[in-house]
DNA sequence: CTACATATTGAGAGTAAGTATCACATACAG
DNA sequence: CTGTATGTGATACTTACTCTCAATATGTAG
């Protein structure tokens, strides 16, 4: 089911389905926590081996552009890719004992970014960060 | 005074200072807005082309350490390097007519992570971000 | 002021991420 | 089924760092 929802969002944003844009896809779904670059090319040879280095970047680019995967960047760190069960762009929460990374909902950003709006007379066209920290799971886990 | 202040940040933060690490502040200092790794390289060697590029890079980790530097990171662009008056880690409002870039007072950001800890149960640790947007001096000249 | 331990520098090689090119292959609309 | 727009793989290239190491400079202790 997963795999046609996935399948779906690439169709439906207008992007061509090819058997290496469904390997790769499937190697970001399976994926506990975000892949790096070079993580994600090696899961996806280590399937297909005739895969190139291109066409795993040029995938997730469409993927990108049909809202399936964000890319996650902090400064000093590489970055990584996240296939998001959440449709459009959002933001995460990233814990950083388990790795797990949610998505943050539209409704605790919104009045963060009215706030912006209405102190700094600064208007919002866009942001794109994840906060780190320890998730309520790992939380109770240290009790 | 400015340039005296940053000196006196960086041994404050038990960082040595060299000709090349004030020389690097001062370039960072007076840029009007985030310098990429490559302008900052040219700006530093058309000042003193012996400079190496390692040493840039160690510079700028040197002054990321002393809390005078901030590394911006969004996905799919360069990252910029900028000299920030506010000490201590911060999150800014980047201007995306005008460059310009503002840092965002704690008391902006605490409530949204209070309520992500409320909300989520996901406690912060870390979050580095930056919004972008339209600045209110640009907003007012669109008028 | 001098000497010394320790940190920093510059050159240059090395690594990793990502992009460009182009001939060939394939998805999918008609 | 066919044609064309699009995607693919090999490979070379670019950009952004990082590493190493001998030479040098810093700041401190005497
Ligand atoms: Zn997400
Ligand atoms: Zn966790
Ligand atoms: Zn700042
Ligand atoms: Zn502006």
């Amino acid at each position: 089911m997963a795999s046609e929802t996935v399948r779906d969002r690439i169709l439906a944003a207008g992007e061509r389905i090819t058997p290496q844009r469904d390997l790769i896809a499937g190697v970001l779904e399976t994926a506990p926590r975000p892949l790096s670059a070079s993580g994600l090319y090696e899961a996806v040879a280590r399937l297909d081996p005739r895969i190139g280095r291109a066409t795993v970047f040029r995938t997730v680019a469409a993927l990108e552009r049909a809202g399936i995967v964000e890319q996650l960047s902090l400064p000093g760190e590489r970055s990584g890719y996240l296939l998001c069960a959440t449709v459009g762009h959002h933001h995460h929460l990233v814990c950083q004992r388990c790795g797990k990374v949610s998505d943050l909902p539209e409704e605790t950003v919104g009045p963060f970014f009215a706030t912006i709006e209405s102190d700094h007379g600064f208007s919002v066209d866009h942001a794109s960060f994840s906060v780190y920290g320890t998730c309520a799971g790992c939380s109770a886990r240290l009790v």
